[in-house]
RNA sequence: GGUCGAUUAACUCAGUUGGUUCAGAGUGCCUGCCUUACAAGCAGGUGGUCGCUGGUUCGAGUCCAGCAUCGACCA
């Protein structure tokens, strides 16, 4: 113990630094190889090596070190491994930005130089998450720290794809991919974000071929019409029957184009004839593939038109040729007509920009069968989503899964680890060792290595320590927007690689919104730096603040007031914690175990009956992932028992004349304190352990190595409870007639109170605690006691309360507030009456509940009976 | 169009298995207090037909159906 004095108010800038430093210097967060402990694991969701932190950040790494710092405080072997991942496309354009800036072409420098740059950059920028995460409190293992690009985390991802390869998981084909013109490579069909956006529908007139006819089709991309290579009509379609066989002749190429039937054609839509676009359409390259329609490519990679297209439009950016197109057909006396129509455009997540539906060779990763193992293992509880319901979400997915295009247009991530010779392919680690042999020059979707993640940072496919002891892990906390990404593929690769879940639970956080309901997000600039906040109110102010109002799942509106509330319950427990520190003598009290239990107050009883239900209901919390109760159960305790009014209690205690009695409230209260400290630490580190600095004994540990208190049901205590409940319950009343009939809160008064002897006993056995906290200066009881004249009253369980105030009281008021309460009263009985007067209610319900109603009543009927003659003696 | 959420006090949200103070918390607002832990505080108070309409039930904020509004994801 300290005899330092704690300062009035908490300032967390002073101690947040001393105690990370201190929690790493003694190795806190590593987890012990020698010990044969239950494990718990959790990996973190690697955030991007070019991100800060984000609200986002924040909420999730918090929950992670809730459970983490918990799990740690139970006595589990706890490992929870930081890192990062490269974010392929991300950092590549960030690069390439930076490049630009210094008149550096990526294209010139070449690949190599430009991965020398790209590293350098990492080196530098990289990481910065890190150590903001450092400053929020996370307890993760440093020294395991990976990144995605590690030379032993590259292997790993080269040897899945050997792998998948090999056993023809893996394959590459010429398909429709979703091209980004923009980053100028593939990217997932999860990589497309679809907008809805205002467009136009263009109804083109073809020509049918030795016919006078038209035939007309509708389309959204005018400028895909010179890679048509046919018309499909609905095989139903009794419109077009008479045309399938024919062909007609594509405007402005003057191209005989046939004209066939295909039931994917939905005879509502448009004309119900549809042009076909097999080089530009996913559903037309299908189309083509059934029905043996050429394929015709006619845009470069930058979405600008190719030598395919007549001369006059190469070159051509695709919107400049969209209006073209439109004009020469208008001329031509072919466009029809134009309708509004809203359509979803696709757009790439990294660039923003419009994805065109691109024919490409690319390597894909086959599914399904990866995708029914995934299923299996949450449908049959071996994985648990919290909540649950993101179970459908998942399942729909899977069950309709398409096969993924891993590979990317890119030089920042891993290479595929293939290589071309002529018209051989050799899939391996190492490259081939005779020469003439050319590498793919692709690399592999970020989300391919990242789905490794929860076995590759345990430095798999070695058969290391940490893989045996910390795989599978317990928990991941992450956002129901990355299901698909990356929670689905971690599972599949899990039950692939390993034969084994990677995680036991799934806990989905709620999306951080502004006041307004919107994502946060840089581009609007509504997002506040967490950095400065953890500046402006600690660190653990945020994490209380944010766990406060996070429940499962849900969507947070995010705003500062909400910290503020962390911050005044950090004030709060700080000022706790210098009041018992100011009350002890110069060292710490008995421990609680070694307290004669004889020598405990009622007041004593009562706080350690509320805390062990406290803690028990923090445990049924924590079983459920509900995050937020637990927090909220800690928070109303403390403030609400502790604080409101064992403290208040105790004061009588600590300033009395009974040198035991002190003792006891002392231990007590140190006692009752130090467990709120064991329950809040997870959610507030760092107050937590400069408080325990100045109450833990010698023989103690660091906060962040106790451990988590367990409920006692001993001290659970109905009786002392309700007991003082009663007692409270007086407070509370004499107060309120204080304050209603404006007596100064200083002046004493006297209290009679007429009721039961068993009731009246206790206020008077509890008579200083009614002087302190209601100056109740003198108490007088009795059965049959007549009311003193000019008195205020009040009705508390079936006692008749009577406050003298001759010439204070406001009759007025008086009876305003005593007609309030009758009206109270009569609104509440009438409800019991209408129940019981339910004769299906009375016969029907569970006599328990039939009696209880039965109670209500009487009290009811008996208070308003005294309200009411209390009321009369005034008027 | 499909799936899943949300709708409770002026605001932001809790509310488990339908039944005990279940109609709550924080913020705001009103009144009074710098009461020797805390004004980032204390005491007291004002706020609500629990989105709407039906149904099940002795009993519905809670279960079911439909509808409305908002949102997310998917097509």
């Amino acid at each position: 113990m300290s005899n330092r004095e704690l300062a009035k108010i908490y300032n967390p800038s002073e101690v947040e630094d001393k105690w990370y430093s201190t929690w790493e210097k003694s190795s806190a967060f590593e987890p012990d190889m020698t010990s044969d402990a239950e494990t718990f694991t959790i990996m973190i969701p690697p955030p991007n090596v070019t991100g800060i932190l984000t609200m986002g950040h924040v909420l999730n790494n918090t929950i992670q070190d809730v459970l983490v710092r918990r799990a740690r405080m139970l006595g589990k072997n706890t490992l929870w491994l930081p890192g990062t991942d490269h974010a392929s496309i991300a950092t590549e354009a960030k690069v390439t930005k930076m490049l630009k800036e210094k008149k550096i072409s990526k294209r010139e420098i070449g690949r190599d130089e430009f991965l020398k740059h790209a590293w350098e950059w990492k080196n530098q920028y990289g990481g910065i998450i890190i150590k903001q995460l450092k400053k929020l409190g996370c307890s993760c293992e440093w020294n395991r720290e990976k990144f995605t690009m590690d030379e032993k985390y590259s292997r790993a991802v080269l040897e899945t794809f050997v792998k998948l390869y090999n056993d023809g998981l893996i394959y590459r084909g010429e398909r429709i991919i979703n091209w980004d013109p923009v980053g100028l490579t593939a990217v997932s069909d999860e990589e497309v974000i679809y907008q809805e956006s205002q467009g136009n529908l263009w109804y083109f007139k073809y020509p049918i071929k030795d016919s006078d006819e038209f035939l007309t089709v509708a389309t959204t991309r005018p400028e895909t019409m010179l890679g048509d290579t046919g018309v499909a009509i609905n095989p139903d379609d009794e419109r077009y029957q008479h045309l399938v066989g024919k062909s007609v002749i594509l405007p402005i190429t003057n191209r005989e184009i046939p004209i066939f039937a295909d039931s994917y054609v939905d005879k509502e839509f448009g004309t119900g004839c549809v042009k076909v676009t097999p080089a530009h359409d996913p559903n037309d390259f299908e189309m083509g593939e059934r029905n043996n329609l050429d394929i015709i490519n006619i845009m470069h990679p930058n979405a600008t038109l190719n030598d395919n297209a007549p001369k006059k439009y190469r070159g051509m950016d695709r919107y400049e040729a969209r209006k073209t197109i439109i004009e020469d057909l208008d001329s031509l006396g072919l466009l029809e007509k134009i309708e509004d129509y809203t359509n979803n455009v696709g757009h790439s997540e990294r660039t923003n920009a419009v994805v065109e539906p691109y024919l490409s060779k690319q390597w894909f990763v086959k599914m399904k069968p990866l995708a029914d193992v995934a299923l299996k293992v949450v449908a049959d509880g071996q994985i648990k989503f919290h909540p649950e319901r993101w179970t459908k979400t998942y399942n729909h997915w899977l069950e309709n899964i398409r096969d993924w295009c891993i590979s990317r247009q890119l030089w920042w991530g891993h290479r595929i680890p293939v290589w071309y010779k002529g018209d051989e392919i050799y899939c391996g680690i190492e490259p081939p060792k005779d020469d003439g042999w050319e590498q793919d020059s692709d690399v592999l979707d970020t989300w391919f290595s990242s789905w490794l993640w929860p076995f590759a940072t345990l430095d798999w496919p070695e058969d290391t320590e940490d893989l045996r002891k910390f795989y599978p892990s317990n928990d991941l906390v992450t956002g129901p927007d990355i299901i698909f990404f990356w929670v689905a593929r971690m599972i599949m690769a899990g039950m692939y690689f390993k034969k084994d879940i990677p995680f036991h639970n799934v806990y989905f956080t709620g999306i951080i919104r502004d006041s307004q309901g919107l994502k946060m997000s840089k581009s609007l600039g509504n997002s506040p730096d967490p950095l400065d906040l953890i500046e402006k109110y600690g660190a653990d102010a945020i994490r209380v603040g944010l766990m406060l109002i996070a429940p499962q799942g849900i969507d947070i509106l995010f705003t500062e007031d909400k910290i503020e509330q962390g911050r005044n319950f950090m004030n709060k427990l700080w000022n706790s914690a210098r009041f018992v520190l100011m009350n002890l003598d110069d060292k710490l009290p008995p421990s609680l175990a070694e307290i004669d239990k004889s020598k405990l107050d009622q007041t004593d009883k009562w706080i350690l009956s509320k805390l062990n239900r406290t803690i028990e209901n923090v445990e049924i919390a924590y079983s459920r992932y509900r995050i937020n109760e637990a927090i909220k159960l800690v928070y109303d305790f403390t403030w609400g028992d502790f604080c409101d009014w064992y403290i208040e209690f105790a004061k009588s205690r600590f300033y009395g004349n009974n040198p035991d009695d002190k003792i006891v409230a002392q231990s007590v209260s140190v006692f009752v304190l130090k467990t709120i400290l064991e329950l809040l630490h997870p959610f507030t580190p760092f107050i937590t352990e400069e408080i325990w600095s100045f109450f833990k004994m010698d023989d103690e540990s660091m906060m962040i190595s106790t451990n988590w208190p367990k409920p006692d049901s001993q001290f659970i205590n109905d009786a002392v409870e309700d007991e003082l409940q009663t007692v409270m319950d007086v407070v509370s009343a004499i107060r309120n007639v204080r304050t209603n009939l404006n007596v100064s809160p200083g002046k004493k008064a006297s209290l009679f109170v007429r009721g039961d002897g068993k009731l009246t006993t206790i206020l008077k056995n509890h008579n200083d605690y009614l002087d302190r906290l209601a100056k109740v200066e003198r108490l007088t009881v009795g059965e049959k006691l007549e009311k003193p004249e000019h008195s205020a009253t009040a009705v508390v369980r079936k006692m008749e309360l009577f406050i003298p105030l001759e010439g204070l009281i406001d009759f007025d008021k008086e009876i305003e507030r005593l007609q309030k309460q009758i009206e109270d009263t009569e609104g509440r009985l009438n409800a019991v009456n209408r129940k019981l007067g339910n004769e299906n209610f009375v016969s029907r319900a569970p006599d328990n509940v039939v009696e209880n109603e039965r109670r209500k009543q009487s009290n009811y009927q008996e208070n308003l009976k005294k309200l009411q003659e209390n009321l009369k003696s005034l008027m």
